[in-house]
Parts: structure tokens; sequence; C-alpha cells
DNA sequence: CAGGATCCTAATCGATACTG
DNA sequence: CAGTATCGATTAGGATCCTG
């Protein structure tokens, strides 16, 4: 017989996993970038075109509904000609910005300590 | 003519977007739920599964592997029979898990706010 | 310029069956 | 128990065209 299961020692997520239904707001590949590029100040939906080069128009127009929908990101029209969109963060959206660095810095040390792993492999 | 692009105030990543590819650490909608379940210690396949009961077998393998090739979990294998297998975090592994739990709090304070608003819609 | 509509590709996931 | 293999469903994403 094999080992017995051990009790989780993590505070459970009981109703319907609400990690992953908070994870789910930063969905897809470019999500962080979204918040990222308007972490520093108010921005129009051509400059987070021009941010981000490889995103498509129906992905950033996608998630930047998705991200008002949620309370990240708010949308202001302005008056101008030709038209133009103004996207900015919330305050719960500013406070999604530390986190989102802490990943990218324990991320790029990763990177760097993939390489020093091949000369010290166990440590 | 429409108004000038503003430059980006943000550090911007040049080498192909190291934001991006750091957030891949966190890929799919589960990778975040097993970085979790790990942070309390070490732990095996099938307590993970138990753990997370929608993940399938497959993908469970499949984050774990990624997880382990990225430096973020470790793998052990177990001589006890039948055999298995305890995973546990790195060190910096262990870092995502602030990260993760930042992201969480701001997503349960979203949805509460949510409610709220509809009483309240402006600000 | 903002962004919706349509079509299509690629990645992810779940269920099931099977191996060591 | 710890996986792997295969299949089919779902979904993010890109490209292009088109409207206000």
């Amino acid at each position: 017989m094999g080992l017995p299961l051990r009790k989780s020692k993590v505070t459970a997520p009981p109703p319907a996993c609400p990690l992953t239904e908070c994870m789910s707001l930063l969905r897809g590949a470019w999500a962080p970038n979204v918040i990222w590029y308007l972490s520093a100040g108010p921005r129009r939906f051509g400059e987070l075109r021009h941010d981000i080069p490889r995103i498509s128009a129906r992905v950033l127009s996608a998630r930047l509904r998705e991200l008002e929908a949620k309370g990240v990101a708010s949308r202001r029209v302005l008056a101008t000609s030709p038209p133009s969109a103004e996207y900015a963060l919330t305050e719960l959206g500013h406070e999604l910005v530390p986190a989102i660095k802490a990943i990218v810095e324990v991320g790029t040390r990763l990177k760097q300590h993939a390489k020093t792993r091949r000369k010290a492999p166990a440590k």
C-alpha cells in the first residue's frame, strides 16, 4: 500500500476555486502587458497598439473590454477629431502592477539562474 | 488630424518582450494553482490531483514538467511501493507565492467592489 | 482612429485508456 | 501510484476587411 494522502495545509479555496478565478484577470498572454503599459498613466488605443507591436487590434480590444468589465481599467472617449479613446488603470488596477513586477523579477532571475546551473548542477 | 502619439513612459522591454516571457511561467489556467498548493510544502502527484479536482492528469503532468524545467519546482522520486513522486517549490518558486497572493487579493476586492458599484455607480 | 465581424490557426484542457 | 498517448472540445490569438 502506498503512502496515505496528506491533507493540504493551504487555506483551501472551497467556493469554486477563487484562485483560478482571480488569476483569470490576467487571462491570456497580453493582459499583463496591457496593465503594464497603462501603469505609467492613461493611454489611447493606438498608443497601446504601438507599445505592444505584436498584439492584434481584435485581442487588444477584447482584453481592454474585459479589464474594464472587471474594474481594472476605465475607458474614456475623447471628443477629438478623429475620435479617440483613452484607457487608464483604476485604483485597484494599479495594485496589480507590483505583483506583475514581482513575477517578472523572479522570471528574470530564473533565466539567469538557468545558465549558472549548467556549471553548478546541484545546489 | 488626430492627437500625436505619446511615447511610453514605461521602461520599455526591448529584448523580445521579457514581460510576456516572464509571465508565461504562470502559463495556462493551472500553473498558479500548482504553485499555490506546493507553497505549503512538498506534495505528491496524487495529492495535487486531489487538491485541484478539476485538473486532468495530463495537464498536471505537463505543468509540473514545465515548472521543473524553468526551475520553479523540483521533482523527487521516492523509493516506496508503489513508487511515488514528490514535488516541491524551489527557492525562486517560493518567491512567486506573494505575487500570486497579491493578485488574488486584488481579484477578491474587485469582486466585492463590483457589487458595491451597482448602488454607487460613479466613485 | 477606434473597434466590431469574419475566418482560420495554434495552444490548452478534459476524458479515457494504457504502461511501468 | 505516476505518469504517457490519443482524441475531441474549447479558446486565445492573428489577419483581414469594414464601419462610425
